[in-house]
Order: structure tokens, then C-alpha cells, then sequence
RNA sequence: GUGCCUGUAGCUCAAUAGGUUAGAGCGCUACACUGUGGAUGUAGAUGUUGUGGGUUCAAGUCCCAUCAGGCACCCCA
């Protein structure tokens, strides 16, 4: 307590109570990833700088990425985000692995950005992807994914959506509208939710468009059934309907997405309210696994941080209540003639399959059992001086101030009962 | 990387226009006597007021720097 050395900038210690809670967001990503079919697997946290340089040296390596070298003198950096390392490793083998290639994987990222709330230099995220498939199945089955996910953990559509758009559509409307250059046009239409109208136009102006354009742009940006004009949204939206998600989704004309090797659907999830940061972010890449020196496999994937999704459980409460000790029954113990018994009915119960605490110290029973109220264990062995002379032991529930005093013979089976009735219930 | 706001016991916060030994609630520990908990009561501990400088007779309170957190930008999970 007298020194205090402070955790890295953007890191985060995980007690037990934050590590419960990464935990059940792994399980759950776990159990969806499986329930579609799609395979774990990880890479290497530490990757060459080139990695990342080889995708057009975006802001996200150039500004976002810890780099440093190591005593040979090579650029290590550590990895802000998976889709390089997925594609690099789909290359690698892409003659051999059966398509299509159906992945997932949960792990840490780094980038060297300034905290905020949701946002932090250490995170963890789940990446899932679908690669080997052009057909717009795909896309849908990724997307519907993202909704199951949402329904495992409990937050209903009144709560959050994941917005859709495709990019090829809108890269046919802004043709249409004469402009001849699309990513200027891309990065104008993310903005306009954070500029004010005048400030939009005038950004709009200075990317050399014309107020006709701006003015047909917005109206393009209002338009809430703009994806009627795509066949691959319409089937898009048909196909999440007939997998029984289809009320977790939404049209939104603004969703592009920032980075750059998005092709078609791009997909963004939200709160409802709007009060936090993006829960998720995806889309399709056609080029990716080309980029990476590989054959042209195109994929479909989204990534979700860890942070800004248990923000938003929290506030709807749906985060489990953590369960302190994951024992269901403590031993407690008096003294020195005591303590074989106890060790005994410990191990009788561990033996029977119930995770089982003994207190570590022959302290008196009222701290033994204010400890175990205190660590949530539903039940406390009692063995003492009149129990151990009848070969007995005492099971006190709790809960309920309930007890019986049972053979220590058949304790593991009486107490493995008494769990089993109160949890039947 | 840019701008702004914040930083007091484990937690949430107090501390009159800078003035003597920095307080409260919750929590924590001990006791209420020796085999029964979450209630109550009593007692108690804890802070070099994020850190380092400076101004002043005197600073938690003013100034500078620095670190951390928050908000906007940027970017994005």
C-alpha cells in the first residue's frame, strides 16, 4: 500500500468481479459462433509492422498502433485488430482449408489512442468471419449472427439495432448524382451526424461538390427506403426475415463505415438512445485476402469490442450477478480435534463433485459463517465436538437458517440432494 | 495528436470569500465471551487532499508542470 504503481495508460486490471464479466461475454460469443458453425481460432499477438503497412498505411498503423523494435531491430507491433492476421493466414493456406472458411475468435488488441469511455489502449474482440462465399447468405448469416448474440445476452431490439447499408449501392447513387470521386463523398456522408448544416455544406463544398450535389446527397442521406433500389439489400432483408431476426434490423443511409477495404454491406450497431459508441462494426471485403498476397477470396465479418458491449448490458442489467466463490458449500472447522473430520468431509464432498471452500483457520464459527454469506456460498458444514463423536455432520442452508445433521457417510450425497432440490425449484 | 472539464479515506461525497489536529455515510476491523451468519449497538483504523514545483505569515482551496480519468475532435471495437 505504500508504493502504488499505476497500470499502463488505457489498460485494465481485471478482478474477479470484471473477469466474470469477460467471461460470460466470451461464453456467449462462444456459444453463438458455435450454434452457426463457426470454428475458434486465434493469431499471434505480436505481428511485423508490414503486416499492417501492406493494407495502404492507414491512420489505424500510422498513428493507432504500439510499434516498437526488438533487439534484432525489427518492427514488432502489437496488433490493433485481427482481419490482417485473418487474411494473411486464409492466404497461407488457401489451397488446403475447405471452403467456406467459417471462423471466430476472441482476443486482445492494442491502439495507441486516448481513452475514453468505451473506449481503452487494451480491449478485447470478438471477430467472426465468413470467407470463400460471394453469395449475399452470407453477408445475412453474418449479420444475423450479430442479432443472436444480442438475444443470448438478453437486449431486445427496443434496444439495440444493427444498421445496414451497402456501399455498392451507394456508390451507384453518388455517380448518379455526377460526382466523380466516391471516398471524398464516403467520408462526407459519415459526417453528417457530427457537423452542423452549414458546416456540412461547406465541407461538402470544399471537397469540390457542387450545392446541387449537397442538396441531392441529403436527400439521398433522408431516404429511409433508398434500399428497395437494391436487390441485395431487398434480399438482404428477406433473408434475415426467414432466420427470425429481421426486427433487430434497420435501413440507415448514413452507415458507411470508415475503413477503407469495406466493398458491399457495411453493418453498425447501436443503443437505441444513441448514448453510446458503435457495439459493432463489419462488412464485406472482397479484396482483402488478394491484398494479402493470397487468391481472391472475399469474406464477410464484423468485430465487437468488449467494453462498449458490457457498457450497454449494464445498463439494461443484464449482466449476470457475479457469483463470488464458485464453491457451493463451505467446511468450516473448530481446532485441532476437529480437523481430520473436516479435512474429510472436504475432500468427500469434492470427491462428489461439489466445489467445495474450507475455512483455512479454526476462527469462531460466526466469522466462518459471516465469510460465507459474504462469498454468496449457499451451504456451511458444520463438524464439531457433538457431531464428531457421532460420526455426523451438519449441513446449514444459508438462505434458509435451515439445517440437518446427517452421516458424514452420506454427506456428499445429502448435500449434492439439497442442491439439486433447491435449484430444481 | 488538438481543445475543454475533473482528481479529497476502499466507495460516494463535505470542507464558509486560502486560516489552526481535513469530516460524514457506506464499507472494513474488533468487541457484545467462548457452536451459528446477512440486523442492531459500542469502539477503532485508514488519507504526506493524484504527483512535483511555485505564490503566501498560512493552500485541499490560487498559479505552473506532470500523470490519470471524462467530454468533443480524430479514429474506431
Amino acid at each position: 500500500m505504500k508504493t502504488n504503481i499505476p497500470t499502463v495508460k488505457g489498460a485494465r486490471d481485471f478482478y474477479p468481479e470484471q473477469m466474470s464479466l469477460r467471461n460470460w461475454l466470451y461464453a456467449n460469443m462462444k456459444t453463438v459462433s458455435q450454434k452457426f458453425g463457426y470454428q475458434e481460432y486465434d493469431g499471434p499477438f505480436l505481428e511485423t509492422l508490414e503486416l499492417y503497412a501492406a493494407k495502404s498505411g492507414e491512420e489505424l498503423v500510422k498513428e493507432q498502433a504500439f510499434v516498437f523494435n526488438d533487439r534484432g531491430g525489427e518492427q514488432i507491433t502489437l496488433r490493433p485488430e485481427l482481419t490482417p492476421s485473418l487474411a494473411r493466414m486464409v492466404a497461407a493456406r488457401a489451397g488446403q482449408l475447405p471452403r467456406p472458411i467459417r471462423w471466430w475468435s476472441f482476443g486482445p488488441m492494442w491502439r495507441y489512442e486516448r481513452p475514453q469511455k468505451g473506449r481503452s489502449r487494451e480491449f478485447f474482440q470478438w471477430n467472426i468471419d465468413l470467407l470463400g462465399s460471394d453469395s449475399i447468405e452470407a453477408d445475412a448469416e453474418i449479420a444475423a449472427i450479430g442479432a443472436e448474440f444480442f438475444r443470448a445476452v438478453g437486449l431486445t431490439p427496443g434496444e439495440v439495432t444493427i444498421q445496414i447499408n451497402n456501399r455498392r449501392l451507394m456508390a451507384g447513387q453518388i455517380a448518379a448524382l455526377g460526382i466523380a470521386d466516391l471516398k471524398p463523398a464516403l467520408r462526407l456522408i459519415d459526417r453528417l451526424d457530427k457537423l452542423s448544416p452549414p458546416a456540412w455544406d461547406e465541407y461538402g463544398a470544399a471537397q469540390g461538390l457542387t450545392p446541387d450535389q449537397l442538396a441531392g446527397l441529403r436527400a439521398l442521406l433522408a431516404d429511409k427506403d433508398l434500399w428497395r433500389a437494391s436487390d441485395e439489400l431487398t434480399r438482404f432483408f428477406d433473408i434475415l426475415s426467414a432466420l427470425g431476426v429481421r426486427d433487430y434490423f434497420e435501413y440507415e443511409p448514413t452507415v458507411v463505415r470508415g475503413l477503407d477495404y469495406y466493398t458491399r454491406t457495411v453493418m453498425e450497431a447501436r443503443d437505441r438512445d444513441g448514448e453510446f459508441r458503435a457495439i459493432l462494426g463489419g462488412g464485406r471485403y472482397d479484396n482483402l485476402v488478394a491484398d494479402m498476397g493470397g487468391d481472391r477470396i472475399s469474406g464477410v465479418g464484423f468485430a465487437m469490442g468488449d467494453m462498449v458491449i458490457a457498457l450497454v448490458a449494464r445498463k439494461y442489467e443484464r449482466v449476470p450477478p457475479f457469483a463470488k466463490s464458485p464453491a457451493a458449500a463451505l467446511v468450516t472447522w473448530f481446532g485441532p480435534e476437529m480437523e481430520a473430520a473436516s479435512l474429510g468431509a472436504a475432500r468427500a464432498l469434492r470427491d462428489g463433485g461439489i466445489p467445495t471452500e474450507m475455512y483455512p483457520d479454526p476462527v469462531k464459527l460466526e466469522k466462518q459463517l459471516k465469510y460465507a454469506d459474504a462469498q454468496g456460498i449457499r451451504l456451511a458444514i458444520i463438524i464439531g465436538p457433538d457431531e464428531a463423536a457421532a460420526g455426523n455432520a451438519t449441513v446449514k442452508t444459508l438462505a434458509s437458517r435451515a439445517q440437518i445433521t446427517v452421516k458424514q457417510a452420506d454427506l456428499a450425497a445429502q448435500v449434492r440432494q439439497l442442491l439439486e432440490n433447491r435449484s430444481g425449484t
